[in-house]
DNA sequence: AAGAGTTGCGCAAACGTTTGCACGATGCAT
DNA sequence: ATGCATCGTGCAAACGTTTGCGCAACTCTT
């Protein structure tokens, strides 16, 4: 039953009594038509909810322009930061009339380059990725802009490549919050942070390094964690927090981790913000689930995905000159709640 | 520079001396080609990375199979349940080939309506959705099943339609909690649900019913409260916990909205969980943040997508009669932590 | 050795658009 | 009347595949 075939545009030169060249300029309003045919042409389509077929208009263009549809590679769309990203990507791409298609890597090498493969085959018009974790080489994507396709970095971006990218104010972030617990009274403050090899990593321990320079404060690599998230937190935090030397301040490279510290510290009966302060990066719905609520630095995930887009489509449609590279940043900002103290 | 266009059949055909036929049969392993000429053609095809393109594959198949594209549309991608059921979706779709298109309806009838024609155009197979709070007329939807366009629900199902769906067992999830509750010493309980036009919402206040009543207590109206998020569960909640017929326990539709509650009963010097049990539904990041940690009822988004993609897979590929309708209900589980009292 | 079947390949049409070109019909200036 | 733009329309090719059909060159069977 159902299947009422769709129409085409060569039902409606038939109904019409015109050559399909014809129905073509009407609906896009060509000049080349009069304005009689194209009225009576677009109110027939438009009775008969003639929606044009992407795919067939995509394939004869080809040659000129691609289809305008973006392909997004994400890590894991279910953490709230790539989910925010997403949301920002998918809200600024439809309002310049692109889709999107989505994959996630599951950070597996493996699976972007099939993902890579997909979206070439599909002949989305750019992509925008940030890597996996598992990523150390990326032949793939070498491949992507050998056959012109822009390409926009996110967040882990591939630092042998020099393409587009747009990243958060990481340096700043992690500066701005540090020097707020420093001037909460913080004196002796632990850093947490992920693998160093990742840009975000070693630019958050720079700016906690400098704003404690800055403070006259001397650096502590006993205070130093390769750790970025809850399980891992929750098991090297008691050994610290029980040291005679213990600090007065956490600061931790994301909210999952930092929730990690808070609740140690409240096991352990250790006051938080009163004893230890403790400040996170992302501002993910957990950050006002926790209790006290976590400060944090937001990293505006969705304002990063508007800006790929933004940069990405500019190399798409030729504003910008094919090869050029953007690079964005898009700034952080502190959010103070009641893991730090008050200023005096 | 770059732009080293990417390589064709025409280009294999030319550079091997055969046709552009030969070349496709020996990419597709058609029995009808010598082993010789697959080998030769395939080794180059290789080499020179050759992907098919599937916008050309796709219009000529048009007449027989779409493309191998699954749309989704999702009312909100930051939303924990979303995000996981999208992550479920696209982990199924691919596993099976297929590649998704996402968008967000944000809530808005309109905008569902603009991606309904977006996926139309494109060609997608098929059409996953969970439909936007503001819909109310479902025009959009039927158009595309004339079309003879497959088409699955999740979560909000769309009541008016006769189509395949898959949700989650909200009625028996909702009877297990509030039982669990009623087993651990809870009384007066009281009920936080959505709008009762949502299926979801009656539903899960049927759980609640029907659990009450096996216990043999008598539903109090004046303890179901229509809300479904944290801030309005922090306006109303004071009220209820002043009162001195005050309930010792909660059940609330997402966990959200049972965070609130916690945080305000905590914030009044009401004990969690002694004086006041609290239950949530979703089970996502913040259920673990919270502290105590919040007794949930856990939705599993990942398994929901998975199955959706089942569902219209097997239609899209004819393993199911087009047309037939599958209702599929994903079992809740649930997550006792310490916002709920223990059984003694 | 002749017919029948099989194998391996190419031709060409088709999918639904867009667009350069041509062509007839106007209008306008000579 | 003649020439020359201008306007509105149609023809047909092209985009990169897939696939039904035809055909030549084989391999058997008798």
């Amino acid at each position: 039953m159902s299947e009422k075939a769709e129409i085409t545009m060569k039902d409606i030169a038939n109904a019409l009594g015109v050559s399909v060249a014809t129905v073509s300029r009407a609906l896009q309003d060509s000049p080349r038509i009069s304005s009689i045919q194209r009225e009576r042409i677009q109110a027939y389509a438009h009775e008969h909810n003639f929606v044009p077929n992407n795919v067939a208009e995509s394939l004869r263009r080809s040659k000129v322009s691609a289809q305008k549809v973006i392909g997004v590679i994400v890590p894991q769309i279910t953490h709230y930061y790539f989910s925010s990203i997403l949301s920002g990507i998918e809200e600024a791409a439809s309002a310049r009339g692109y889709s999107i298609m989505v994959a996630q890597s599951d950070e597996q090498y493996d699976r972007e380059v099939k993902i890579c493969e997909s979206f070439m085959g599909h002949k989305v018009c750019g992509v925008i990725v940030s890597q996996a974790k598992d990523t150390l080489r990326y032949d793939h994507f070498e491949r992507l802009m050998e056959c012109g396709m822009p390409l926009v970095f996110y967040d882990r971006i591939c630092t042998g490549l020099n393409t587009s990218r747009v990243v958060v104010d990481d340096y700043q972030g992690a500066f701005t919050a540090v020097s707020y617990l420093i001037e909460t009274g913080c004196r002796r403050i632990a850093f947490y942070g992920s693998d160093m090899h990742l840009e975000i990593s070693k630019n958050r321990f720079n700016g906690y390094r400098d704003a404690l320079r800055g403070a006259g404060i001397e650096l502590d690599p006993s205070l130093q964690y390769e750790c970025d998230n809850r399980s891992v937190a929750e098991r090297i935090t008691p050994e610290l927090l029980s040291r005679s030397d213990r600090p007065d301040g956490v600061f931790a490279v994301n909210d999952d981790t930092a929730i990690g510290v808070l609740y140690t510290a409240k096991r352990m009966g250790i006051c938080v913000p009163d004893e230890l302060s403790i400040c996170g990066f992302t501002n993910g719905e957990r950050a006002v689930s926790c209790d006290p609520m976590l400060t944090t630095v937001e990293q505006r995930g969705g304002r990063v995905g508007e800006e790929a887009v933004d940069v990405l489509l500019d190399e798409v449609e030729g504003c910008i000159p094919r090869g050029k590279v953007e690079r964005r940043v898009v700034k952080t900002r502190l959010v103070v709640r009641g893991t730090t103290r008050v200023k005096n």
